[in-house]
DNA sequence: TCTGGGGTCCTAGGACCC
DNA sequence: TCTGGGGTCCTAGGACCC
């Protein structure tokens, strides 16, 4: 029987998008397609093989792919249908082994090792779930295989696209050496420009500088990362995992916000949208967390961690008023506004059904009061000392 | 051509506690 | 009188991913 040394398979959705898209409009087929933000503001979240080969890539201004692509079928997304595609796949890979972790709507890792009774290699399987997802889903993807996990998902990459490619165990090296620093997964553009600057290009030169230097530029832990990496040694495992940490919301409007009036319709929309999210979830959240984005693209976040767990439209609101005021908002526009929450519990949890009133009810009715016998003026300093929740406020 | 929206993880300082 | 030290939580910012 075969080993099954190569038991880590990453599998990857070839331009997810497009292709959902392109189920529903056969139209879309053969030409180069970019689902993106139609908006002044808009950037590609994914474009076709035919437009990339015109040099459009995710995450380019709108404005720009249309100088590149200027035939191109512009799209503007469904997010919708690409949760549903994704629901589709997910239940796929589950439907070969139930270690699956997600990394995206569009990729996951698999740990195959449990199907070497029901496959000849690992080779064996890779085929057959890219069959799978052709036949049953009608979209392309592209799978890699190794003995490393990450080594998994840079073998995916390079089979992109509509592709399948194991490396060897015992073969990684060879495999990662020539190939570009910035393709490893988790160096981004700071990291490069700090690798790029002790002479480091490609992974092998990586492997061969000297670990202190590196611990220098990078601090002791992403340098220990590193180094194992370009070693080729990644002693991660699967992990199927337990949903989403954090549920946020957030928009960057056509037009800069101006008035306060302007800030206020827009985040009290956002408090409503996050809110249903979490109703569908089935979530609420410890702490809520505001992000504001300026003119000048300079961006701050608030955030206030809460006793009681908040999930309602009308508390989020509150809160997020409280936050908007800390952020010290200026005579400066506001491109982005976004509201989240975190340290996630759920809603059905035992505090939400008690027939006490919750401490955040108790607050508002302080304001309430506040505002009732000293006048409006009171209000913003009676709420920021009322909304700290570790000043012992009576219960 | 000015830079989306949804996430995860890490760092660092201060508060607080023993 | 010259400032312990470790653990944990919270906040803000930043890097990174798709």
């Amino acid at each position: 029987m075969h080993r099954f040394d190569e038991r880590f398979l990453h599998v990857d959705m070839d331009a997810f998008f497009v292709e959902v898209e392109r189920l529903r409009n056969p139209r879309l087929i053969d030409v180069p397609v970019i689902v993106g933000g139609l908006g002044r503001r808009g950037v590609v979240a994914s474009a076709s093989y035919e437009a990339r080969e015109l040099g459009v890539h995710s995450a380019m201004p709108i404005g720009e792919a249309r100088r590149l692509c200027p035939n191109g079928r512009f799209v503007p997304p469904d997010h919708g249908s690409y949760l549903k595609a994704s629901e589709r796949a997910f239940a796929l890979f589950r439907s070969f082994t139930p270690q699956v972790e997600s990394l995206s709507v569009d990729e996951a890792f698999l740990d195959i090792s449990g199907l070497r009774l029901h496959y000849a290699t690992p080779l064996a399987v890779g085929e057959a779930l890219r069959a799978e997802i052709r036949n049953r889903l009608g979209l392309p993807a592209s799978v890699g295989i190794a003995a490393v996990k990450f080594v998994s998902k840079l073998a995916s990459d390079s089979a992109k696209p509509n592709g399948l490619l194991l490396i060897d165990a015992g073969k990684e090296r060879a495999f990662l050496h020539p190939m570009p620093v910035r393709r490893l997964w988790g160096v981004g553009e700071a990291t490069h420009a700090a690798l790029e600057s002790l002479g480091v290009a490609t992974i092998g030169d990586l492997a061969a500088i000297p670990e202190d230097i590196l611990v220098k530029r990078l601090g002791p832990s992403l340098a220990a990362h590193l180094s194992h990496l370009a070693a080729g040694e990644d002693l991660r495992e699967v992990e199927p995992g337990e949903g989403a940490k954090s549920i946020s919301v957030e928009h960057t409007y056509d037009n800069d916000l101006q008035s306060s009036d302007e800030v206020a319709r827009a985040l009290l929309r956002l408090c409503t949208r996050l809110a249903g999210r979490l109703h569908r979830a089935g979530k609420a959240g410890h702490t809520l967390t505001l992000k504001v984005r300026y003119d000048d693209f300079a961006t701050t976040t608030r955030s206030e961690t809460l006793r009681e767990p908040i999930a309602a439209g009308s508390a989020i609101w509150d809160e997020s008023k409280v936050l908007l005021e800390r952020a010290q908002i200026g005579r400066r526009g506001i491109r982005l506004l976004g509201v989240g929450v975190s340290g996630l519990v759920d809603a059905a949890a035992p505090q939400q059904l008690t027939l006490e009133p919750s401490s955040r009810t108790v607050a508002a009715e302080t304001v309430e009061k506040v505002r009732k016998r000293f006048g409006d003026d009171s209000v913003l300093p009676a709420s920021l000392i009322v909304d700290r929740p570790h000043k012992g406020r009576g219960e």
